[in-house]
DNA sequence: ACTGCAATCGTTATCGGTTACGTTTCCAGG
DNA sequence: CCTGGAAACGTAACCGATAACGATTGCAGT
């Protein structure tokens, strides 16, 4: 019998197979030099006593640890939906993962987390790291691929094809017959909330519709921030029609505000989301919105990852994966009569 | 200009800074017996260099390391909700989180990954970790908190009150007008799978309804393990009018089979689930189910192992959360006349 | 100037493994 | 019998950090 809380090392092992650490360590990495006495010796004892390597340790000597690392700064739906897609591309890769987040998830953090976890994790226990929604470019001397990287960013990384989605919504409104709309933008630093806003604009434009600076919010994607912005557009004598939030989690606090104010949607105000979280389909009325597979955002950074680390990915380094719209019942044509 | 690719190491600092490696140490950790002047030094190579202090190396060394580890065989909505109540709890308390995955996730993994997973981390980089459905019971120099233990565990567990909630969802059925209810049930070897078998048998045996063997298929909570569970019920000559699954995940398989073999739901047949996993709002029909708040397990594993981990728990060692009965329409009263 | 105690800082062992290198063993070939 | 070389295995350095301990320095007290 074992006594329990006895940390096995292989320096017990070697004990008990009365051979030295290297070769205990030998037989457990399977590598050459040997005998076979020695080795059933060694994976008896090992057996017996229950041993298991430490990656700690392993990792801080070795270069390879096949192991792979992600790192969030918070865990909302979007994070959870991205790494289901991660976990399936890899699935029996023989890569297993390891998610780093920090403590500091509501509230204010401060910029560059993914950064020192990074050259926290990277230095030795990672082969190399998928980042979600970075703040800045990140240095690593191991392979890393951004989700929805900063703008500008030429590092490898996967994003949707947000100016596409955003144009496709906004013409969507305009196409109910909205002509008032306003916008509430994601995190200034990220391509995608560059993109979203510039899809705004464009759709606007092209259906001559001038932008109307005052109708856009500057939140940074926390649904939280959502809320003042909404409230001031909301408020106004001559509140828009629709609202085109640049992420879901935002769009639901429009939605929340909007009731809050005594507007019906879609009767007074017309919503639209990004990203198709799956808690858009469980609101009464349902969020339209603009899906973007953050599923296959995960499937894809981690496809493209494994290769990096191998060494044997040979396709462009930026991913833009297509988006489309799912109508819901938050939009409707605008009632003629504007709201008193 | 720092190099790009370059590893620095405390050594680096020490060097730059001249002094050396455990006084960089000291002044990382904020240890005492430092001159003000060394700081500044000190933190001004850390500055230049761009240091950060490596996780691994520390963690092989140190005691405590103000990281709690998460471990889950695989990664659905259920873990997924269950990791946002548990980075909830871990918000702003100083601890940071692990969470490990191996890569088997499909398809058949050998039992007791939780263990070795365990023993990889738990020996150094985490303080404690939670255990999410673990295949049996686990040893650790750390503590270990489990989220919906094996049946007969004593360790310190969170579960939800799975009789209550199973007893709950079959009256419902029979109260419907339902008498042969089929039952599809969860791993054998978790308490939860157990508690809700008892539930099944207690409601109906409470009614006066006999039990009938034949009418329970044995799944193991995964989804897959469902389908011809639910095949052979369906295409007995007398099916069931309603099937309680154990999970969510295999009612919804139920559904599937159900439609697949021609059976309307809930005209032919009512089906009630167990989780309350957000795709079960998303059917068509909304699947009736026990909602048992995974976020709420995860905040309170969280909780629990928090403070086992600094020696601050007073409370019982298991905690059992309450469920509630969320009707939607894939449950209705059985048509007269059975299916030809 | 001398002692004694703190404060400051370097040296070194250590965590649990991996690996370069050296040593021993064993056997085939001359 | 001697030599050469490969196979088998141990020794020790090393990965990047921490901590026990010892050494040095500075300064107050006499």
């Amino acid at each position: 019998m074992i006594e329990v809380n006895a940390p096995v090392t292989m320096s017990d092992v070697a004990r008990v197979a009365g051979v030295s650490t290297a070769t205990v360590s030998r037989v457990v990495n399977g590598h050459y030099g040997v005998s076979a006495r020695t080795i059933a010796q060694v994976r008896t004892a090992i057996e017996q006593l229950g041993y298991e390597s430490s990656l700690v340790a392993s990792s801080l000597r070795r270069s390879r640890t096949n192991v792979l690392g992600l790192v969030a700064h918070s865990f909302q739906s979007y994070t959870a939906e991205v790494l289901k897609g991660v976990m399936k591309a890899l699935s029996r890769s023989g890569f297993d993962l390891i998610i780093y987040a920090n403590s500091d998830l509501y509230g204010s953090y401060s910029e560059g987390w993914e950064q020192r976890h990074l050259t926290r994790l990277s230095g030795t226990l990672t082969d190399g790291c998928i980042v979600v929604t970075p703040w800045g470019e990140v240095r690593s001397r191991t392979p890393v691929v951004a989700i929805d990287p900063v703008r500008g960013s030429t590092a490898p990384s996967v994003m949707a094809d947000n100016l596409t989605g955003a144009t496709t919504a906004v013409e969507h409104l305009l196409g109910l017959g909205h002509r008032r709309i306003g916008f509430i933008a994601g995190r200034d630093s990220l391509a995608s909330a560059w993109s979203r806003e510039e899809g705004y604009r464009a759709a606007l434009t092209d259906a001559g519709v001038p932008v109307d600076p005052t109708l856009i919010g500057r939140g940074d994607f926390n649904p939280e921030s959502a809320a003042p912005l909404a409230r001031v557009l909301l408020q106004r004598p001559d509140p828009p029609s629709a609202i085109f939030a640049a992420s879901d989690g935002m769009a639901l606090k429009v939605l929340e505000v909007a009731r809050e104010l005594g507007f019906s949607v879609p009767g007074d105000l017309s919503v639209v989301g990004f990203d198709n979280i799956p808690e858009s389909a469980l609101t009464e009325p349902g969020l339209t919105t603009v899906d973007q597979s953050m599923y296959q955002l995960g499937y894809e950074a981690a496809r493209m990852l494994k290769s990096l680390v191998t060494g044997e990915w040979d396709e462009p380094n930026q991913i833009v994966l297509p988006t489309s719209l799912v109508v819901r019942g938050s939009t409707a044509p605008p009632t003629s009569a504007p709201r008193p």
